[in-house]
DNA sequence: TTCGTACTACGAAATAATTCGTAGTACGAA
DNA sequence: TTCGTACTACGAATTATTTCGTAGTACGAA
């Protein structure tokens, strides 16, 4: 039982969680065919199968023992697992201020009409939801 | 010499790379002092040393030899090393999409009306330069 | 001059992440 | 039953990063 919440993935794993993401539950030969067609380099088989054990010791992802092969599937969310990384990284490259990476990620590159669009709109949904809860602790939102 | 661009700091590379932007050129010294301060674990003067003299050989401070100690300065700008290492993180979690990652940044975190504010500010000022484009090169960037 | 102190250089240990080889096992086809 | 194949477990090599100890040196005070 691990009672601590799963650790920030590291590159690999969070390649491995991508895959998992999209295609849902997979054999480690279902994983590393995948991996193999992402990258330019292949990885052997039982690379892939040493790092699902070790996400497996981490608690990132769950393991069926269904018969022969295992199925793995992830077993955190990627919400929530961008948001873990999104956190540290904002914090060690933007000394935490999430502002500072926003407009450096729109200002340094392309941005196109429609997503300047989709923009607008989630700044005003913010600036409702903003005006409108009194009580600032309100941490989730009940569609 | 180094002739290929300088790569992308390590953690410790980039939390010293802070503190010579911040306070400008300075001694080994000056610079442990500060990761002291920052930090909850002191950290050795000679790990500090070495750090410095493996990022000279990487081209990401040059180094002062006047006199006794020697003074280092950041070899790279800020807002560059933000920008690869934004691209590289973008890349890694956001499978290279810039707008999830600022929506996600925005919708999870709380921003305030004057942070908001200045958001429209830059997408009105995106807004006009994407106007005032003529040819537009528009394949920089895939949604 | 002599000594203590602060400095640099550098080897190398400690830790973390990635990679793969080998051994053992279970299943199904022949 | 026997064999070939695909699978898992796991030790261990490799590479990257971080850490520090030790040796050597230069400066200034006594």
């Amino acid at each position: 039982m691990s009672n601590s919440p799963p650790p920030k993935p590291t590159d690999s794993e969070l390649e491995i969680l991508h895959v998992l993401w999209q295609h849902g539950p997979a054999t480690v030969r279902a994983v590393n065919d995948e991996l193999g067609q992402r990258r330019r380099t292949e990885v052997g088989y039982t690379t892939t199968l040493k790092l699902l054990q070790l996400m497996l010791d981490k608690g990132l992802v769950r393991r069926d023992d269904e018969g022969r092969s295992h199925v793995y599937r992830a077993a955190v969310r990627e919400q929530d697992t961008q948001n873990l990384l999104l956190d540290k990284f904002v914090a060690a490259t933007f000394g935490g201020s999430a502002l500072k990476l926003v407009m450096q990620a729109l200002g340094n590159r392309q941005t196109s009409a429609d997503e300047l669009a989709q923009l607008r709109r989630l700044l005003n949904d913010i600036e409702i939801q903003n005006s409108s809860t009194l009580s600032p602790a309100a941490d989730d939102d009940h569609a």
